[in-house]
DNA sequence: ACAGTACCAGACAGATCTGTCTAGTCTGGC
DNA sequence: GCCAGACTAGACAGATCTGTCTGGTACTGT
């Protein structure tokens, strides 16, 4: 049996480019103020066509966080995780690449759960998914650290994490690395 | 002269019904899933009254910003300042009382910063404006309180109470209140 | 008595949004 | 040859959104 049905449907050229656009729109001008229309025109793809492969548009709002998910995934996966300081230190660093990103606007996670009160909603529980990987990574690399609580230092590690993320958006400090990089060492080694 | 024109529309008591139900389900919903219908239904307010203390939806949200932003300093007008240390720690200790707050649904500021892409926006300006008055409060009690880098210190601490702020609503660690407690403390004698 | 204003009720216009539907093209597998 | 499915173009329906406008009531200061 060939790559049928579904699995095609997922690779679709027309899905990618839906997908891919709206990524790009639902991160840079938000969630609510991105409509169907605006996607399909950018996308170049046919409003049935678009129906087709999301039946509606908060299907298309999940496959985006999951996107967004993905992406943050990949970028963890390039790190090597055979030192587990360096990588938790490594895994930090990526939010001041990230920072400096032209176009960086915050954390698309933060940001889309602010669009969606209802913590049922299942766009909510997208973001919930990513969190929990991201904080079972942080209580792995934690525990082969040697941390006395990786539950807890990896909670504080969220909140620096999270803190990171939204100052670095709206505040700008200046020397973002070297800030991101004393205030992991900090709770790395004060914990 | 009586305090007549903006004074008295200021006060207007309609306006201030429209404005605490805007504040409410702006902060409980979102801002653009809330449309002016709905705000000027519960209120009880007429459409006309609306547009004749509001002339745009936009006005409405930035004054629900200023209002967020009157809410924020009333409480730390709460706070005695006489030990920058202590106040320090009252500061943040408002954080985990927010966070058990029924309804709490994160940061104001955060959300509606999510919402609103260009910073040039009068809502992003309210936003920034609410932002450098918490930093100057931090600068000022750090410097007070004998820190080597109050500017320094005060990003760091802006870091942790975003933070706090975004992880006690979408993760809800246990023991937040002495999360809480413990990092800022470990901030102000290490930082 | 009068002007000004704050207010209410609700129709209305015009834009935009989601989602459906029709009608037809193109391509790959059998 | 044939059919299923992915695709395009775009009309359409119905809801909802912002904002305007009409018309009328009630209070308040002069």
């Amino acid at each position: 049996m060939t790559g049928t049905g579904i699995e095609q449907r997922r690779d679709s050229p027309a899905r990618g480019r839906v997908l891919g656009t709206a990524t790009a729109l639902f991160y840079a001008e938000g969630i609510h103020a991105v409509g169907i229309d605006r996607i399909i025109a950018e996308a170049g793809v046919a409003k049935a066509t678009f129906y087709h492969h999301f039946p509606a548009k908060e299907e298309l709002v999940c496959a985006y966080v999951r996107e967004q998910s993905r992406i943050g995934r990949a970028a963890v996966a390039t790190i090597d995780t055979a030192d587990p300081r360096a990588a938790l230190l490594a895994v930090f660093d990526q939010i001041a690449d990230a920072a400096e990103f032209p176009g960086y606007r915050g954390c698309p996670f933060i940001n889309a759960a602010a669009e969606y009160p209802d913590p049922a909603s299942p766009v909510r529980q997208a973001i919930e998914e990513h969190r929990r990987w991201k904080r079972d990574l942080l209580v792995d690399l934690l525990r082969r650290d040697g941390a006395a609580d990786p539950g807890r230092t990896a909670d504080i590690l969220t909140v620096l994490g999270d803190g990171l993320l939204v100052t670095s958006h709206l505040n700008k400090p200046p020397n973002l690395r070297r800030l991101v990089r004393d205030a992991t060492t900090a709770v790395l080694n004060g914990g």
